[in-house]
DNA sequence: AGGCGATCCTAACACTTGTTAGTTTTCATT
DNA sequence: AATGAAAACTAACAAGTGTTAGGATCGCCT
């Protein structure tokens, strides 16, 4: 009768989650079944309603844990950056580096989230929506102050996190090249085409 | 007993493709049922076997003609354009285009092929990588050239894909701007930032 | 009118799904 | 060593899965 290993500094709901994270991503969240993360933690299905209420909650929490991250990284880089190319260059590396190191959460975060059942899915969608309309509202700034090129801010929106989303094929591939160089270079192209 | 409708130059499989493709961005591969794609035709799942010969063969057949239509387009655009810049910005636009006239199609090409079984996952990975290869060593060639920024071309690719993938959420939301402007402004920041 | 292939239906199959109930084991604290 | 909570187990449930078999019905062609 193995136990769910209590880790360093980690509650045993979060063990579960880190692995269905990771099963999520490989097979989808409808394809990841209860009894695929059980034996992932060499366990019976059964045994993880100990610790959580039910498949959708475990989602629920992943979806909820990167959102609110994002909130928090954007509050503190509004109040810390001065020009809006720097905002927008700290958001573009917030975002690279939760992606490089927090895949597998970001990952279901970005492409999971549909799964969702109510009223969570509206909140889900609401919180991003906020999320993206307060970056467009910096670049909007900066094309006011003259700090960048003409261009709708809600495209460039969609292009810088659409673009970062895609480190994940950088992620399960064979990595022909380095975390750092993929995030200077992705940095580099993404201020490029802002700056005026 | 009603039949599935013969449209316009479409075979019987074609419609189900049409309507499954619909679900499977809905729902995901894996929680769309074949007797949801059947109800959605006004028809009972097992008829569709008549049309086709499995679940997954509706996705094969989905993913691999988005694919064969990126590589013929590419084809075309490596023999008519001149320079590299124009090769990529034809390229741009044909992905652009194709994700707004072919949206459904396009997004399970993008986001469902982990779903296809083997042999044709493989199949699938090995025309993606050839297919990224080909546009990497595009932009390598402007480099070479002068006509471009030095840029780690790999992630100048995934760049460009991941940010035109992301036009499904412009495509799932209310929009707010056309797809023309979302078109120009996409294309020019992606340009911009490639060249010299 | 009769036939025939295409296309549909109903019924069923063997499995898998998330989840619950009830029981037993584990382990830290007394 | 005894206690009691935490956490595991087995067994089962109702519902849903893709798919097949066999029979009914449609609509076109002679």
């Amino acid at each position: 009768m193995a136990r769910i290993q209590s880790k360093k500094n980690s509650t045993k709901k979060e063990i579960i989650m880190e692995k269905a994270a990771r099963l999520f991503r490989e097979k989808g969240f409808g394809a990841a079944s209860m009894r695929d993360i059980a034996e992932a933690l060499g366990v019976e299905a059964a045994s993880l309603y100990n610790h959580i209420q039910s498949k959708s909650e475990i989602l629920q929490a992943i979806c909820f844990k990167v959102a609110n991250e994002f909130i928090s990284h954007l509050e503190e880089v509004e109040r810390d950056s001065d020009t809006t190319l720097k905002k927008m260059e700290n958001i573009i590396k917030v975002h690279i580096r939760m992606m490089l190191d927090s895949y597998e959460y970001v990952y279901i975060s970005d492409h999971e989230w549909r799964h969702l059942p109510e009223p969570y899915l509206s909140n889900f969608l609401n919180q991003r929506r906020s999320y993206r309309k307060r970056l467009s509202d910096i670049i909007q700034e900066g094309i006011n102050r003259n700090e960048m090129k003409n261009i709708d801010p809600y495209v460039a929106v969609l292009t810088i996190l659409s673009a970062i989303s895609g480190i994940e094929s950088w992620h399960r591939s064979r990595k022909t090249i380095t975390a750092e160089i993929l995030e200077s270079n992705m940095v580099k192209y993404l201020i490029e085409g802002l700056k005026k």
